[in-house]
DNA sequence: TTGCGTGCAAAGGTTTTGCATGGCA
DNA sequence: TGCCATGCAAAACCTTTGCACGCAA
């Protein structure tokens, strides 16, 4: 929350608009610079970096830990809806929100039973959802 | 399963007692790397990187997904036991393995009403346990 | 006018790749 | 002998940092 002298520019609301119309999905910096040059909005990626990272203290946004090697994930932080854990197929990258009762019992049990309080903001949990991709997936699993 | 044509060399032999050594732990390129030319391994990086990476493949050590910016982390995959969940501590860097029926019927969940299942081998879930660090978590966790 | 935001260039860290050589089977 | 493993160097990739300038307040 280090909302100290935060100026509104034009790029700052590029971006939140970006964030807010891709609700629900998660964007690389590489998304937001492509689709903002795309509209002709010539921003730099440093400075989607530096937008990022700052809505991202403010609590605008949301920031995943993700795989080495690719790029992190950004979402729009919605502040409406309850907290919920995500899932990130391997396959096909697709996002599933996880919320409903089960999820919650489990987080429960995980901090009443192992005094650990998970970080939803930042946790994505990785794995396979019934898309296509069977032929690829059958590696070490277990 | 890419076990075609492995030979067994001394280097083999060197990175996967270390990872039998630190049964339960997880380790960076960088921990084998070091912990193994301390002890006068004389072993490259670049080689590291290319062991572990087959003994992922060959199914003999697990690849955890980490976050960005930090390096990936590895560990002996156990066969004997149940496979289960990690947890990982974003304030100590402790690794907590879930072992327990309320981790087994919510992965069930997941798999039936979700159809998504969990890469076990892959997914650490972030987080904070009950170590001493309070006063740098309270970020954005909601 | 003050100080944050931006573009540009460069550096930092992790991981991958190419190539010639060494070593196991 | 054939093929994989290794060392060394270099590149690729994502991200961060430094600095001068532009622009919001």
């Amino acid at each position: 929350m280090a909302e100290r002298g935060r100026y509104k520019t034009r790029h700052h609301d590029a971006v939140l608009m970006l964030l807010e119309e891709n609700k629900g999905k998660c964007l690389s910096v590489d998304d937001v610079c492509t689709a903002l040059n795309c509209r002709g909005e010539r921003i730099e990626r440093t400075t989607v970096y530096r937008q990022l990272e700052k809505m991202t203290d403010d609590g605008d946004a949301v920031k995943y830990i993700s795989e080495k090697g690719s790029s992190a994930l950004y979402s729009l932080r919605e502040k409406s809806c309850a907290p919920h854990i995500h899932l990130k197929c391997l396959d096909c990258g697709g996002l599933i929100h996880l919320n409903c009762s089960e999820t919650e019992s489990f987080l429960r049990h995980l901090r009443d039973e192992h005094s650990f309080t998970i970080s939803r903001t930042n946790t994505l949990i990785y794995g396979h959802c019934g898309c296509s991709a069977q032929a690829s997936s059958g590696k070490n699993e277990n």
